[in-house]
DNA sequence: CATTATATACTGACTGGTCGGTAGGTAAAC
DNA sequence: GTTTACCTACCGACCAGTCAGTATATAATG
């Protein structure tokens, strides 16, 4: 691993566990084993690496999405199919998501906004999955955007609650993932 | 309002607007117009401070939560009732909620335990709202556990993405609040 | 009634420490 | 000899918390 890449997955260790505040540069080369000058030879500011871990980790997630999309399966496959995947890749490097869903929220307005853009995305793109259910009369129940509600917050709390504060394991995180999609997806096609 | 009030509404002012860390003890007294000596006279530190805030936050919601439970009502309305109120209750004030489900989570360890020690509890009492439902056989599909966290997730959506960052109106959130809360419900009901 | 004592509710200057960022240097690679 | 990839030392800003002092109200004493 190079110098960047360390100084990139130090702070996403950092930031997961203390906070972008409560950790200081200095902290962060020290974990990669290198000094403050090497991170601004890498990086402006402490702000560009945050928005840079922050791309990197909604890229990644939006192109599973996207992967998803393309496949001719029914609606409900892409959504357990990426949802899987996503949270598979999300346990192999459990600090990524952490970052993205509250720290973001915490911290100054230009982050707020780098959050909102990449949740929109995110949202049209499970709206697409979602949609395409409806028009092909997969599902019946309620609104779309309803329904893009609750896999996301449903998601979002499986992955706090589960995955990082108790420290659950892969199987029973996508166990809990996959009874709660049963629980809406069953109860959308039911009636 | 008393220095000590006008202290806690300026807390939670600028932590809900700036975050935590970036807000500085001098701004928040500059806020509610007093001096950095007031402010040590009514709290022993920033930390302190932010417990109090976010154990004042808590117990209201629990309250709300164990009223709806002591009501003579079916689960479907304890769960609906109390999730109104509660919606209802941020908005008003709607710089609470905010630091709780982020804020904590975005600090340092003794945050995330507070974090962690409430929400076990308020788990808990709309564990025994939704536990109610199924003893009574309001509900047939699913487990409990997974219904509350569908609830929880969802909820929690609905306050950050609406009544957040999109700034909706009280209407707005209640109505989104309710359909979702339909299609969960009527979801699990109808099989 | 006047004086003294004490508690309450602050003020604002200061301190010790932290941290983001910079400047200037160096050693190896090309 | 120039560029790359760093290192060390340092600066200035900021900030939590302290502390000596003050003004006002209340109570105790003579």
């Amino acid at each position: 691993m190079n110098a960047r890449e360390r100084i990139i997955n130090a702070a996403k260790e950092l930031f997961s566990s203390k906070g972008y505040s409560n950790t200081s540069v200095e902290e962060i080369v020290r974990h990669a084993g290198l000094s403050k000058g090497a991170f601004y030879f890498y990086f402006d500011s402490k702000d560009q690496l945050m928005e840079e871990i922050v791309n990197q980790m909604a890229e990644k997630t939006k192109s599973i999405m996207r992967s998803w999309l393309e496949r001719d399966v029914s609606s409900e496959e892409a959504i357990k199919g990426h949802i899987e995947e996503f949270l598979t890749e999300c346990y192999e490097d459990r600090h990524i998501a952490y970052v993205f869903f509250f720290e973001l929220l915490c911290s100054k307005e230009s982050f707020r906004r780098l959050y909102y853009k990449h949740m929109e995305e995110i949202r049209a793109l499970l709206g697409q999955m979602v949609g395409r259910g409806y028009e092909r009369g997969e599902f019946r129940r309620g609104r779309p955007e309803t329904l893009v509600n609750l896999i996301l917050g449903y998601m979002r709390l499986v992955y706090v609650e589960k995955l990082l504060l108790n420290g659950a394991s892969l199987k029973e995180v996508l166990e809990e993932a996959r009874e709660g999609l049963e629980f809406i997806l069953r109860g959308l096609t039911c009636g």
